[in-house]
DNA sequence: TCGACACTTTACGTTAACGTAAACTTCATT
DNA sequence: AATGAAGTTTACGTTAACGTAAAGTGTCGA
């Protein structure tokens, strides 16, 4: 029996609020237990929410990451054609994080000049600041 | 002179409607021209209209964005104050790019092992159909 | 000159992802 | 027994990023 968590614990650890988590279960991508009304979440449960975190930075809906989850839990039991959709899925979800790797090693670039020219400029304004004196 | 754009060219050069084109520009990102009402996009028009939709990719908001061009412009022109919040800014915004790539590669490995684990699956199910003949 | 088509403004509607307030219940302490 | 901390449900509010409908303008080819 693996350790477990409270919804605050959770919270804390990954800076969201309860009422996040609670949302995220609300829209069926968590499942804790329950002791009670309490709930009571699972490292598995705790791995899923990171997934969520991860998902949103790289700009995932909710949605999204939810029918990335059930279609990796009906692969468990899959037929051939779940299985089949699901490496479809998995080509296509590779395409977009090739696209956004492009677009991050752009804006990186984009990044560099940028800090070059502030550079650049910062110069002229101390080499002024000299004659001026 | 370099060649200019309609607001329709644009839309379906970068598959966006001409409503997004126009609310970007409601919200300060885009500055077209006009020739009585009808806009007109310069390149370098075109070029931000190209930034905003690698930002949205990258999960940016149009806010975000907007301060990014806002400083940039102010850079021009700009005290030693404003080039050195441009400079902190892009320290920032370079921490957020390698969280990105972090999580890309997270997400390369968990797809890396759900197609292997799916490829078993599918072998599996290939036996038991030899079997069953 | 007459459509037809691309463009325009104005303004209300919509969806996602929560925030926030209200009004409880449980449980551990004092 | 009472207080306080952490949990709960219910439900309405909010913001961002457009969608969409309505009604008008401009201009170009037949």
């Amino acid at each position: 029996m693996s350790r477990t968590y409270s919804i605050s614990e959770l919270a804390s650890e990954f800076d969201v609020t309860t009422r996040s988590i609670r949302f995220y279960e609300d829209q069926g991508l968590l499942h804790p237990t329950r002791r009670g009304q309490t709930r009571i979440y699972s490292s598995k449960d705790r791995v899923r929410l990171k997934l969520i975190l991860r998902g949103k930075r790289l700009g995932f809906s909710l949605a999204e990451t939810k029918e990335l989850f059930d279609l990796w839990d009906e692969t468990l039991s899959g037929s051939e054609k779940q299985l089949n959709l699901m490496l479809k899925t998995i080509t296509t979800k590779r395409a977009e994080l090739e696209q956004q790797l492009n677009d991050i090693a752009m804006v990186q670039l984009e990044l560099d000049s940028a800090e070059t020219r502030c550079r650049e400029a910062l110069t002229e304004l101390q080499q002024k600041k000299m004659t001026a004196e």
